[in-house]
DNA sequence: ACATAGACCTGTTGGC
DNA sequence: TGCCAACAGGTCTATG
């Protein structure tokens, strides 16, 4: 599911109740989600205070007054729900639409918190169970498996055309691979990988080293790409990412990025490019889908 | 070191 | 209508 956007999202949902908020009781309904939940996990967080939640690529990071961070990734199908106001096990009358539609096999941890604007409980669903939990001391972040080799955040104006072409110096593989890996740039998906190549005019196939090349050409590439990606997510974050299947705001509305994507899902459609002739296809790259207009992108 | 398959799961969709 | 293959916002792990 989740992108940079949506997580962003979900953590912008999940900061007026969690921010100083005391984990009362939490429930966790399995042992493992795509890895086992680490030792002693319900004892580690009950009865701790939630100090700021913050976000790495697509992480959310929920630093504690106990020196933990619980870390939290929400694989493809994860979300995060928000009942305000509940007391353990109450009945709500004005259940939201997610609140019917989700299926409650699938809630696999309950926090039931206390904070200053009140009770809340948040409930991570996820189907299909790629999403994962960890706890870390806060000063063995830098070190810790999921988080050490990231890299540069496409927010922000540290990504620019130079740091790019550094980046994707050397490496001979497809653009759309290279950005796709989280090493290069963290937080981009299939989605916003493919919406910055057609916003920048590049092609997905092309080698990741031509987009680097300290000649001009290379350069103004780099450039453009940089643009590209930082333009795409910025949109996305403030449309409230993109609601295809399983991502909802943790009060159970959308976000509407996906009535503005240019290429993806959008395969036999004209290309919107102004003065563009071509149509968006489908291709099949490392086993993933990518969408690209032929004739704009090159 | 680096780049590509395979694996992990469940739910939905489209074609026959 | 029913069945089933293909597909889905990800990434760790094993293999070349």
């Amino acid at each position: 599911m989740p992108e940079l956007p949506e997580v962003e999202t979900v953590r912008r949902g999940l900061v007026p109740v969690m921010e100083d908020a005391r984990i009362a009781k939490l429930e966790r309904n399995r042992p493992d989600l795509r890895f086992p939940f680490p030792p002693r996990f319900k004892a580690r967080l009950e009865g701790s205070t939630i100090t700021a939640l913050a976000r790495r690529a697509k992480y959310l990071l929920a630093h504690l007054d106990s020196g933990e961070v619980l870390i939290m990734h929400l694989g493809m199908s994860g979300s995060f729900h928000v009942r305000a106001g509940a007391q353990t096990g109450e009945r709500v009358a004005d259940g939201a639409y997610y609140e019917r539609d989700r299926d409650p096999r699938h809630d696999h941890v309950v926090f039931h918190l206390d904070g200053p604007a009140g009770r809340a409980t948040v409930t991570y669903n996820d189907p299909r169970r790629f999403g994962f939990m960890d706890l870390a001391a806060v000063g063995d972040l830098p070190q810790n498996r999921f988080l050490r080799d990231l890299g540069v955040e496409p927010t922000g104006n540290e990504l620019d055309g130079v740091l790019l072409a550094g980046l994707l110096t050397g490496r001979h593989t497809s653009l759309k691979a290279a950005l796709l890996d989280q090493k290069t740039i963290a937080g981009l998906g299939n989605i916003y990988a493919c919406e910055a190549l057609w916003r920048a005019g590049l092609s997905p196939r092309r080698l990741a080293r031509s987009v680097a090349g300290k000649d001009g050409a290379g350069t103004e590439r780099s450039s453009r790409l940089a643009e590209a990606i930082r333009s795409v997510i910025a949109d996305a974050i403030e449309a409230g990412g993109s609601s295809l299947r399983d991502h909802r705001h943790t009060d159970g509305s959308l976000g509407y990025f996906q009535h503005e994507f240019a290429a993806y899902d959008r395969d036999g459609e004209p290309c919107r490019k102004p003065g563009c002739s071509g149509h968006i296809e489908r291709i099949v790259q490392s086993g993933r889908s990518t969408f690209f207009c032929p004739v704009c992108q090159r």
